[in-house]
RNA sequence: GGCGGUAUAGCCAAGUGGUAAGGCCGAGCUCUGCAAAAGCUCUAUCCCCAGUUCGAAUCUGGGUGCCGCCUCCA
């Protein structure tokens, strides 16, 4: 079955094509001004998972993600702190890659900036402004909207029912209100780079065309980001990337929906947010991926506090299931000729939810019901596990179980959180131990001691459960 | 003023024409020395109004609420 994806460009849902097995993805980076905050690890996480999807589905993948290094907001911040803008960029840099890693989200294949791409982008305005969209005025550079008819197509938007200048003021330089710098006149204190126009530096969207055009070359597949970049900043990409290459920027764009933080967007500038590194210091990485991966990506989705520990609950039961698998399977394989009719229903029932998995995920990226069909799988395994006859055939069938929770919701999800349970070596045979121990008591009715050495485990946060199996024991 | 999104149980959340996935919380039960874990059972007619249809949460029209974008933003 195919893969659909929404398109923003068309407003619909559509059948993904690649052009060869590679696939090729440009995501919108950060401006690097402040901290990385949740908001930024909604779609980070959404394409780690896309491209690990992606990658078990066959394909090839390459993925270019940008740091707007150069910004108002980045010199403003370094005047402010006596520094250059080039070390508060390269501190917060440096912040978000620590703060995906810990997240668990893999690198991007190249982390192109704009202060190392300005030839690049030079070179893009020049055959802008031979083609005709661009004009230089007074050390500025304008693209020029008019010349673009099909200016307003990802967004929907006429250009005359914009309202440009509604609250900030309309450069005189240009020709329409509604026309945005490619190419910005230096001011005093600000870093600037030699450019046929004078002194000068990029202005905002250009580099994210110049940059993809360099690496990815025109029409790759994916474009994504924040639905906040939908307009002006991708309508912009899209404006200036096309009018010069006469070709299709990206074929699919997919954009995230807001991370709300009291009821409004988690956004920087509004001092409304919440560092992914004060999450990641209450919260397991696992936890915070499958919060973000329960919702829709394309839909908004609220934060706060308590938000994490709503989910929590339903997470680490699921987490306990397969660590139970984990613990009950033997490594070696034994010959199996038949299945019992338990073990062949729990493998038909693994078989229908790698089904629905893919389904789910094929349907553009539905990350919610895809988490609700391991749900039922987790159901029928407890099920079984509750009342189960060690054999081979039953653990040829949860090898299986545990084969496929580790890839669907370990390798690509990323939400699995396996205990290591084994410090060193050493814990696991103390545990048997102390429960062999227990066990005896137990046996002799002493169940005084028996209780206060389960007791004594959980201050050590060790959860000690007598199942009909025998002592079982886990970190809480 | 324009554009877009959204409204599903106490809470979170899938579902775009065929009679409401999944999770949390709650109640009851099973198992159990106790506890825990696990299992089983129960818990909604889908913002409002009108329409299309044999049939709508799902389509159309109108209304209301909330959010985002039009200004830096993932």
């Amino acid at each position: 079955m195919a893969i659909q994806v929404y398109n923003t460009l068309t407003r619909k849902k559509e059948v993904f094509e690649a052009k060869n097995e590679r696939v090729n993805i440009y995501v919108c980076g950060v401006t690097p001004y402040d901290e990385t905050h949740l908001g930024h690890a909604r779609p980070s996480v959404i394409w780690d998972v896309i491209k690990k999807y992606l990658r078990w589905q066959g394909y090839q993948v390459y993925h270019v993600q940008n740091f707007t290094d150069i910004d108002d907001k980045i010199i403003a911040r370094a005047l402010n702190e006596g520094k250059t803008a080039q070390e508060i960029s390269s501190y917060y840099i440096q912040d978000y890659l620590e703060s995906m890693a810990a997240l668990g989200v893999e690198e991007a294949d190249v982390y192109p900036k704009v202060s190392e791409h300005i030839p690049e982008i030079i070179g893009l305005i020049e055959v802008l402004i031979a083609k005709g969209h661009a004009y230089a005025v007074n050390g500025n550079v304008f693209f020029d909207v008019l010349s673009f008819p099909e200016y307003g197509k990802l967004s929907n938007q006429k250009l005359d029912q914009l309202q440009a200048g509604t609250r900030f003021e309309v450069d005189p330089d240009k020709r329409n209100p509604m026309d945005f710098a490619l190419w910005k006149a230096a001011k005093p204190g600000e870093p600037a780079w030699d450019s046929p126009w004078g002194k000068g530096r990029p202005g905002w969207h250009i580099e994210c065309s110049a940059m993809s055009q360099k690496y990815l070359g025109c029409e790759f597949e994916f474009h994504g980001g924040g639905a906040d970049l939908v307009f002006p900043h991708h309508e912009n990409e899209i404006a200036q990337s096309e009018a010069a290459t006469s070709k299709p920027l990206a074929k699919y764009w997919l954009h995230n929906g807001m991370l709300n933080l009291k009821n409004a967007k988690m956004s920087k500038s509004e001092g409304n947010f919440v560092t992914v590194k004060q999450v990641l210091a209450k919260y397991p990485k696992e936890l915070v991926r499958f919060y973000i991966l329960s919702n829709h990506y394309r839909s908004e989705l609220e934060f706060h506090d308590s938000k994490l520990d709503e989910v929590a609950r339903g997470w680490q039961r699921f987490n306990d299931c397969v660590q139970k698998v984990a613990s009950v399977i033997k490594e070696q394989q034994d010959p199996v000729e038949e299945l019992a009719a338990l073990d062949a229903q729990l493998l038909e029932a693994v078989e229908e939810t790698k089904q629905q998995f893919i389904a789910a995920m094929n349907d553009d990226f539905n990350t919610a019901l895809a988490i609700a069909n391991l749900f039922e799988l987790q159901s029928k395994v407890n099920s079984y596990l509750a009342n189960f006859e060690p054999s081979p055939m039953s653990n040829c069938v949860l090898q299986q179980v545990y084969k496929l929770f580790k890839q669907l919701a370990g390798d690509i999800l990323g939400v699995l959180k396996l205990d290591s349970t084994n410090v060193e070596g050493l814990t696991e045979p103390l545990m048997d131990l102390i429960l062999r121990l227990r066990t005896e008591l137990r046996k002799e009715k002493n169940y005084q001691l028996a209780d206060m050495i389960r007791d004594s485990l959980e201050e050590l946060n060790i959860l000690v459960e007598d199942t009909p199996q025998g002592p079982r024991w886990k970190f809480k």
